[in-house]
DNA sequence: CGTCGGTCGTAC
DNA sequence: GACGTACGACCGACGT
């Protein structure tokens, strides 16, 4: 059956108007009213999807009613002003979003809804009038409902409005005329009110029927009250009935719902400020443009790369059948070299004819070299996934210029995200086409490459496209923030370099991780056993929840804190050692617990990320991630791996060279401490590297004096946890707990640091005072972030950003510093590689390390090539220190 | 059944 | 409330 929806305008705009405080455009105008009634028409329909769809407002000026009683409404408080300058945007939203608003002169919305509704019953359609006045429950019968859409939403049928109202839908009318309305004016019959009309008229069933029997009323007030006011009674009747014989017509054709005019949405929805709103009904550069084309030949390439070296760039974009670039089939491949241009290449397209693959080997031969030429400017949003994936069809990518994400991220590395979608709607105005609008979504989602090339033809077309179209506007952004250096000296000469890396992989001991794996579950099973045997009661020991039932419910044991959102017992690993000194079963639960993240984090996951085809884990790495510079590495994250716990070494232990050749591990000494030497120039921190001191020791003199009575171990050990204390702004609250003393001497150690590096202490009152003025810190290499909440009125907020404000610079340069080092030593590997028999390869990087695999011939050359290039990679006021190792694995590589 | 916020734990 | 930057496993509430 087919289902109508009218909307009570009015209704639903004074709810939207009264539900939302305080809501204003840019121009300071109110739109509270406008945006819910909106946010209400799109959930409804998002809902409910109706097939026909229309509302009624109210016109101004008279209607039959004011001709019936002189001064009806008259009570009613004039519109506020601020609603009644929204009433013709709401209108024009509601037509914006394809729901056309019908009237009829002379006559009330409510009028216009009840004849359009008995009207579509009588033609067979499913009716449902959207509305919270309980005024329209007279309409309803079968097939005809009432929906009040506040919160979930409320159906009201004849059983409904019985539960609700108290009597049936055809009595409801003669409830009115009773009770009477007085801020319409109604007058209905003096005395009675909503509980003695729906009395009365339940007792005699109808108005009539009442009125008929008034004069033998045993109640007296009733008795007068009605036969003195029959005839008000029955003019109230009149006018509380919606009327159903309004000229409207009933076209159903025109009140077919075809969907919001979303370029009109999109332009009213931006001008007053709504975000979300905005985004949906954004207009898509696919469907503004037509200009994207399928290549059906290879001939069509030639045409293609005559364009390309034409115009000197072009724009890359990949369909692919998943996010890992290394294990993804390259589905097909957009090209643009001009805004609003696409030609779609499909080389993978599964068991489709209509559009015919083309050969890889086809697109080599005739793109290869445009693709290749250093000369030819790159562009892409993601070039390193882009990279691998034309990589391994044989299209290696060369001469790359603008990756939109890197270029995004440099500008301001904090923002929300840096994925094409929401890049393009912030700066080019279009919404992408999104992906799952071409695979479907959820369990009836189908891969990339089993959908025709004509179906993803605006998707793919898109993303060559809207790079492009947002080009010059991220070139600029770089120059303004003099970041266009950064960029063209570190990040772009970096993707190449990741690219490899990940290519490259890494190679697994399958067999010892196995071996691992079951002895870590021999281990687990022991402790599971004793840990219910004390506990009573089998439980999850890895629900937060049911251990800290066990702990402080059976147990017994004395809670100390409570978590920060969900206020329930803390069970984290300091609360546990504290409990562990009285009861057995919390130290069980640490021990289980770190037994349990290795095993399941790594040894029994990292076998199942092998790739198939390389027998290696590939990492992927994030270049736009990390608020302050650094690389972060994703599936499997490899930049986490535990190194102090016997576990953790068998772990790293398990990542091991191919044979004939040995991993080397390089790691930059103290980076951080160095970095902060360098940035603050304080006398004492730069001439102990300088010495080559060890700078813990030297922090413990400085700190502790010289005659503190404790051993030298201790206190180092103590002065290791200022000097990294420092470098995250740590208070002296958790210093004190890191270290074992009362919060007062960790305040005076914080006080003897600075008041032994002095230098240090400016540096970071100088960092603040810059910042708080620019409202951004950079590193040494000028890359930044941006610091709005240093003046947040928030104070943990603004000391937070305060923490981070004084980190960046640190962490950031040491990032820069990593990043310029794998540049220069990737430089220093393709020049050996040339003379040398085999290759040799950088395969990891971890903040501070660089992982490398060389034939066990070049061990002491390749130790020595990259030594020497990583400690000038970077010219600091203090030497860059770089501890080298080898051997058959990671674990024997670490020096 | 999938999504997502919360908690916990590991690295540098 | 109290340490900066990440990733990810797991739980459990919630929505489809």
């Amino acid at each position: 059956m087919p289902r109508l929806f009218l909307i009570d305008g009015n209704s639903q705009m004074y709810r939207a108007y009264h539900a939302i405080r305080g809501l204003t455009g840019p121009d300071g105008k109110s739109t509270n009213a406008i945006y819910g009634f909106a946010n209400m028409l799109r959930k409804l329909i998002a809902d409910h999807h109706p097939d026909y769809l229309v509302a009624s407002f109210d016109l101004p000026g008279r209607t039959f009613r004011d001709d019936l009683v002189a001064d009806y409404k008259a009570n009613r408080t004039p519109m506020p002003s601020d609603l009644a300058e929204q009433v013709p945007i709401v209108h024009d939203a509601c037509e914006a979003m394809g729901v056309p608003n019908l009237t009829s002169e002379g006559f009330e919305a409510d009028d216009v809804i009840g004849t359009l509704a008995v009207k579509a019953h009588a033609l067979g359609f499913e009716v449902a009038i959207v509305t919270a006045d309980k005024d329209f429950f007279q309409l309803v019968t079968d097939g005809l409902r009432i929906y009040n859409p506040k919160d979930e939403g409320t159906w009201y049928d004849a059983e409904g409005v019985v539960a609700k109202f108290g009597v049936r839908p055809n009595q409801v009318v003669d409830i009115l005329a009773l009770m009477g309305d007085s801020v319409d004016n109604i007058k209905g019959v003096p005395g009675i009110g909503e509980k003695g009309a729906k009395e009365l008229i339940g007792t005699h069933g109808t108005l009539d029927a009442l009125l008929e029997a008034a004069p033998g009323l045993l109640q007296k007030r009733y008795r007068e009250a009605l036969t003195q006011h029959a005839s008000d009674a029955r003019a109230s009747r009149v006018l509380a009935t919606i009327r159903r014989d309004v000229p409207v017509e009933f076209d159903a054709e025109a009140l077919r719902y075809r969907g919001p005019d979303t370029a009109r949405c999109y332009a009213l929805f931006s001008s007053l400020g709504f975000r979300t709103m905005t985004a949906d009904y954004a207009p898509t550069a696919a469907t503004s443009t037509h200009d994207y084309s399928i290549v059906q030949s290879p001939e069509e390439l030639d045409a293609i790369a005559a364009e390309i070296r034409a115009s000197g760039h072009v724009s890359i974009g990949v369909v692919a059948t998943n996010a890992s670039a290394i294990q993804a089939t390259l589905v097909g491949l957009a090209l643009s070299t001009a805004t609003g241009r696409a030609q779609y290449i499909p080389l993978n397209h599964v068991g489709l004819t209509e559009t015919p693959n083309l050969r890889a080997a086809d697109v080599v031969a005739r793109l290869g070299a445009v693709l290749a030429d250093e000369g030819v400017a790159k562009i892409g949003h993601d070039l390193k996934t882009i990279s691998v994936l034309c990589a391994r069809t044989g299209l290696p990518l060369g001469g790359l210029d603008l990756d939109t994400m890197v270029a995004s991220y440099l500008v301001d590395a904090t923002g929300s995200s840096h994925s094409i979608d929401e890049l393009a709607l912030a700066r080019t105005g279009y919404r992408a086409v999104k992906l799952e609008d071409v695979t479907g979504r959820g369990a009836k989602s189908v891969t990339e490459d089993a959908v025709p090339a004509v179906a993803v033809l605006n998707f793919a077309g898109e993303r060559a496209d809207l790079p492009l179209r947002m080009a010059d506007g991220l070139r600029d952004d770089l120059k303004k923030a003099a970041l266009d250096g950064i960029y063209r000296d570190m990040e772009r000469p970096l993707i190449p370099i990741l690219a490899a890396i990940e290519r490259a992989g890494v190679r697994l001991d399958v067999a010892a991780l196995a071996r691992l794996s079951e002895s870590m579950q021999t281990e687990l099973n022991g402790l599971t056993a004793r840990i219910f045997e004390l506990a009573g009661v089998e439980f999850n020991i890895n629900s937060p929840k049911q251990l800290g039932e066990v702990l402080f419910d059976r147990l017994q044991l004395p809670s100390s804190k409570k978590t920060g959102k969900t206020k329930t017992m803390s069970t984290a690993v300091d609360v546990l050692e504290e409990l562990a000194q009285i009861h057995e079963l919390p130290g069980l639960v640490l021990k289980w617990r770190s037994v349990q993240k290795l095993k399941g984090g790594y040894v029994d996951a990292l076998p199942q990320m092998i790739n198939p085809a390389t027998g290696r884990v590939h990492t992927t790495f994030n270049q736009a991630v990390a608020a302050t510079g650094r690389l972060s590495s994703s599936d499997p994250g490899l930049q986490n791996i535990p190194v102090r716990t016997a576990a953790g070494r068998e772990i790293r232990a398990a990542f091991m060279a191919e044979p004939g050749f040995v991993l080397i591990s390089a790691d930059y000494s103290q980076i951080e401490l160095r970095v902060l030497a360098h940035l603050s120039g304080d006398a004492a921190l730069v001439q102990a590297f300088k010495d080559g001191e060890d700078i813990h020791d030297r922090t413990a003199e400085r700190v502790f004096g010289q005659h503190s009575g404790l051993d030298l171990h201790e206190l180092r050990r103590r002065a290791k946890i200022i000097n990294y204390a420092l470098l995250y702004g740590k208070t002296a609250f958790t210093l004190a707990k890191d270290i074992g003393v009362p919060q007062q001497a960790a305040q005076e150690f914080i006080d003897a640091y600075f008041a032994g590096f002095p230098g240090v202490r400016a540096y970071i009152d100088r960092t603040l005072e810059d910042a708080r003025v620019s409202g951004l810190v950079r590193t040494i290499s000028g890359r930044q972030r941006l610091m709005p909440e240093l003046t947040s009125r928030n104070g943990q907020i603004r000391a937070a950003a305060e923490r981070e404000t004084v980190n960046m610079p640190i962490q950031g340069t040491a990032a820069d510093i990593l990043k310029q080092a794998m540049i220069d030593v990737a430089a220093a590997l393709v020049r050996h590689n040339v003379t040398a028999s085999t290759p040799s390869r950088m395969i990891l990087t971890v903040h501070d390390e660089l992982l490398f695999e060389a034939p066990v011939a070049d061990e002491t050359a390749i130790t020595n090539l990259v030594r020497d290039t990583m400690q000038n990679a970077f010219p600091l006021t203090v030497p860059l220190t770089v501890d080298v190792g080898s051997g058959p694995n990671w674990d024997a590589a670490k020096p």
